[in-house]
DNA sequence: ATGGAATAGTTGCTTGCGCAAGCAGGTTGG
DNA sequence: CCAACCTGCTTGCGCAAGCAACTATTCCAT
């Protein structure tokens, strides 16, 4: 097991996604920013939609977001404060929040995603060909399997 | 221009980018915590060793780290502490510092490294073909044309 | 029923980073 | 040569996020 070394090309490649992630999210990170929104804000507000009118819990969230509970409880307070999302009291569980868009979030969020879909498309999807974003898939697909391990 | 969408594919492509990159850093970050390193960190010392002998400014690394010099100031105080890496003064500017990375730098960079290539061959060269491999080289390629805008 | 885990969420403290301001060492036009 | 400006780095302050400890509720085994 000597020293280990990626080829030439497990290292362009492997380079090129860390690279190119940090670029791209810089720059819409940054354009996001006038909004008063940052990347994790804006995609909580975005799981909040898809979670629909019932709402979703506060540790469902922290888990899809990948972040603890207590960093998201707080992003909640931000965004309760600010009057984009509510926290109602779970029915089912007396614990629990149900965690919800107000309209203001829903319009706030829409406001959000056009910069978003710009920079996506202007950054990302208007580079690539058809058949690259088919390779694409293809890639994420691979790497998902067997979920870690 | 009503609702800009993505279609199908492209959602795909896209939120599997972010999704593949936030699952893998999560997993290498953890794993690099136990020696007590970051993601940064462990980046700045890689900048470092390619730097060799004559180091690099601090100005430079805040460039190519894309942070702000000042968090950078703090990232070296950090690893100045520690002894990982050393200030001198710039020979030709007075006002600036050639960062270079100390033996003990270079020897946790080395473990660091072993972790790091473990984690990803594991979780992303072993999951992909040569072939997916040289489409994610196209894909880089093709993103850093004519460099944003 | 009831005491003991487990779970949902919040709060205190710490840490890492960015912005803006400061300082000291360069550079340049008169 | 020196006044005005610029640049490389550091420092003060604020914010977002994590860990650990705490509260309140629910679940479970007896």
């Amino acid at each position: 097991m000597a020293t280990e070394r990626l080829t030439e090309l497990e290292d362009e490649a492997w380079r090129g996604f860390l690279v190119s992630h940090e670029r791209i999210w810089g720059v819409i990170e940054a354009d996001l920013t006038p909004l008063g929104l940052s990347m994790t804000e804006y995609s909580v507000l975005g799981l909040l939609a898809e979670a629909g009118r019932d709402g979703i819990r506060l540790t469902e969230l922290a888990k899809k977001r990948m972040m603890s509970t207590a960093g998201l409880s707080r992003l909640a307070d931000r965004l309760e404060q600010r009057g984009l999302i509510e926290r109602c009291r779970a029915a089912s569980d007396g614990r629990g929040y149900d965690v919800t868009l107000t309209p203001a979030g829903r319009s706030l969020l829409r406001k959000a995603w056009k910069r978003q879909y710009a920079d996506i498309k202007r950054l990302f999807i208007d580079k690539l060909t058809e058949e690259q974003l088919n390779a694409l898939v293809d890639v994420w697909a691979s790497l998902a399997d067997q979920e870690e391990r």
